[in-house]
DNA sequence: CAATTATTCAATTGATTTATTGAATACAAT
DNA sequence: ATTGTATTCAATAAATCAATTGAATAATTG
């Protein structure tokens, strides 16, 4: 019996492991752990038709890891909790430590890691209080209105060209974005740097920072 | 181009996700939890033939969550890093709080979940310090040399009869084992329970233990 | 060097997964 | 009621995965 009962449970937890098999669904949860997003939404901006969007959405569904609430003729998805954020992080350490290929990639097309030396979220909290730096979001404005860190500033990056001015000169730059492997915070720190800022990234994204128990802010229309 | 680097990024994560959507993968991972293995020995216990063994258990290595280590004509594999046990960990986590099916699995089949009420390691580690509770490790001794928490005592399941006598009747008996679903220590723990000893789980199993950081023992042979 | 043991490799078969297509729901607006 | 929109369902073809089998390596022993 025991070790049927064993397989069975491990069996259980194959699905998400599964589920968590495929890198389309895994960019479906980096979108989904900004917030809430329809199922067209998540088809285009994660380049899939809205029939397939639709079954890899399903597939989390059944394995726990999101959940559905409609309104009106839309039917939005969210993470389930969390610990889907946390298990993702666990993934990405994991990988970022034993694959090779991953270190490459990073290396390769997301400049080096070298001149970009990310602040870790310990840090950029301890210096947040002594209030030494500006904290810059440079995702979209919905993103940053459903929640974001402390303090910070909302330049979306295409605009950031336009708005430099509301960026004091004189304090470093923290950017960060939707996540550890998100470009729009690598995009903005080399801009900023063009324009003779000191500024660097924040190591993870917002999701991380929130699932890590770090204080944020939501906007309230 | 960022499209699809970032596309490249979460395939190379997929990789990790896909080996862990197999129920037999994850028996083998928590048997590597215990210590190294050798290819054979992991066969055994995991009930599949060698050949098949081998070929999964290349197929982690390929991912990057196990080692190998040549001795003689064995080969010994390992997992890579304690990052591995964390990431099973929080693959349980979000399992245990959002699959039903698990949840009833573990319901019906490993006794009653509140009349065993498990002891957290944190707690555990408060009454460890002020002497309160045996703790007793019911793996093989192999396993318990190999590694064990503070001041364990070491009776295997199969010989616990015989060798009740060298648990002090008058103190809580913490009993654990491999891991949340082992069932060596459901068993010690009912085991105990008839004999009239007061006897809790652990939580977790060891590797969960050793990778949170707590303390752990050698047996220098 | 021949025989033995532990592991891996290669080829095969059946099962599962992915993306596509077009049809089916389910709600909303006219 | 009719039309339109968002999502899901069902059927399919191509790709990938799992387990089995028997042969191939690689180290060890006699």
């Amino acid at each position: 019996m025991s070790f049927n009962v064993k397989h069975a449970l491990f069996t259980q937890f194959a699905r998400i492991g599964k589920v968590l098999g495929n890198a389309h669904r895994l960019a479906l949860i980096e979108y989904l752990a900004q917030g809430e997003r329809s199922v067209e939404a998540l088809a285009q901006v994660a380049g899939l038709s809205v029939a397939n969007t639709s079954q890899h959405l399903q597939q989390l569904r059944q394995a726990g890891l999101v959940e559905t609430r409609r309104e009106g003729q839309r039917i939005h998805y969210r993470l389930s909790g969390d610990d889907v954020v946390t298990l993702l992080d666990a993934m990405r350490r994991v990988g970022n430590r034993h694959l090779a290929e991953i270190d490459q990639l990073i290396d390769t097309y997301l400049t080096t890691k070298d001149s970009m030396e990310p602040v870790a979220a310990q840090e950029l909290m301890k210096r947040l209080k002594r209030g030494e730096v500006t904290v810059l979001d440079v995702r979209p404005e919905e993103e940053y209105a459903a929640g974001h860190l402390p303090g910070a500033v909302n330049i979306p990056l295409n605009s950031l060209e336009k708005q430099l001015a509301a960026l004091p000169a004189d304090r470093e730059v923290i950017a960060y974005c939707r996540g550890p492997y998100c470009v729009l915070s690598y995009d903005a720190v080399a801009e900023l740097r063009r324009r003779g800022y000191r500024a660097r990234r924040l190591e993870e994204g917002y999701p991380e920072w929130r699932s890590a128990g770090l204080p944020v802010e939501e906007t309230r229309h």
